[in-house]
DNA sequence: TAGATTGTTAATCGATTAACAATC
DNA sequence: TAGATTGTTAATCGATTAACAATC
């Protein structure tokens, strides 16, 4: 739906400001915002201002102001930002209020630790059956055939794929198909997404382990 | 040591330019690079211009030969890169060939996929022993009372840390104590290094999955 | 009201890309 | 040699930080 603001901007009706749209570095963030704004509600703490969060957070004040301000005006002048109001804002954000049931296609030891992961501890997402693996939990576990007649009506969004690499692609248009929109990929192999729609993240669980063994390395070459 | 490099510096003997810094955006990709060398590898891809890699890797030749130009010059114009050679010297700034040797306190889910995973299944890093933990493949399992007595002898210079947030921050100094220079933490909670050596890192492994969940949920609300 | 703190605009900094001389 | 492609310098772009007027 388009609307032609131009027409008497400055009375426009419409609450939402337009805003820029936010940068990747910004969206990045958001999880560590949700974190540390989950911790001070677990404390207790009922306000922040944005520069006891940055000193927290060991960032500047001015970035969690920016940050925050491509979303909506969450903040109050001279009072800061309402925990509860501002955490739940992120939630919303990162889709966590949508109610979003997840499957496991295969289940690996990467998806086993996901499981214990906050987002699944705290319910922030339902985790919702095992198609091809053990089943964990009180989710059902369904073999991989039965997922064209099993999987729409649980009504999942997202898909947790641990299997081999060429099993994983294999199945991503049948997953498209059956109404999953976001892939997140364990199987140390680029994913290509079916179509423009589904979203994918591929985790090479490795990584920050490189990234230590390169630091570890690096730190002994500081000779002068 | 100090050299004064001004003296003859047209005909300085030392091979080693002088170069800046890497940037910590450069190092992240490392992992990346490595990862498609040993794929151009195990394809039988002898050399490779920055230009072909750039397109199958999805990035800018000019980021790749800035990237690589900060550690060395890797490559020879006219040719290009020696995937074989370059490969090799990746592998090196990773740490991947100084033979570290890695003990993993506690065996969650999490580090047992971490040992499934390129780095371990091709031996790039070596699993070395567990405490508190599980035997897992040919390692010995020791327990965590064990760690003075048992570490220093193991030579290990990595620990994969899966334990609660409290009894893997205390169990830190004593991992220095022993010869740990670098920590990989799975407990879901920021550790502090007990000293400015110790290089810690912190993984969120639902990160990815928070992401995802963002993707899926910011892709519906294109209205025009 | 006065003090505090936001949202936002402007200034700075760093990272990416483009261009090209050096050279294999 | 001629063609290809690097390493590097310069230009562009984007992200971070600083400053401050708006306002609770």
């Amino acid at each position: 739906m388009k609307r032609i603001d131009q027409v008497k901007g400055t009375f426009d009706q419409n609450k939402e400001k337009r805003r820029t749209a936010p940068s990747a570095s910004t969206v990045k963030r958001l999880p560590r915002y949700h974190r540390y704004l989950a911790r001070l509600l677990s404390e207790g703490t009922l306000r922040i201002s944005s520069t006891a969060l940055a000193e927290r957070m060991h960032v500047t004040a001015s970035q969690i102001r920016q940050d925050l301000a491509v979303f909506g005006d969450f903040g109050q002048q001279g009072y800061g930002y309402n925990v509860r109001y501002l955490h739940h804002k992120i939630s919303r954000i990162l889709g966590l209020t949508a109610g979003h049931r997840v499957v496991f296609i295969g289940m690996g030891d990467a998806a086993r630790a996901l499981l214990s992961s906050p987002v699944f501890v705290r319910g922030d997402l339902q985790a919702a059956a095992v198609f091809g693996g053990d089943a964990v939990g009180e989710m059902p576990a369904y073999s991989l055939a039965d997922m064209e007649r099993e999987l729409p009506a649980i009504g999942a969004t997202i898909a947790v794929v641990s299997l081999s690499a060429e099993a994983a692609q294999a199945c991503l248009p049948t997953l498209a198909a059956c109404g999953i929109r976001g892939v997140l990929n364990y199987t140390h192999t680029h994913l290509t997404p079916p179509d423009e729609t589904m979203k994918i993240q591929n985790v090479y669980l490795d990584e920050p382990c490189l990234l230590l063994s390169y630091q570890v390395g690096a730190s002994e070459e500081n000779e002068d």
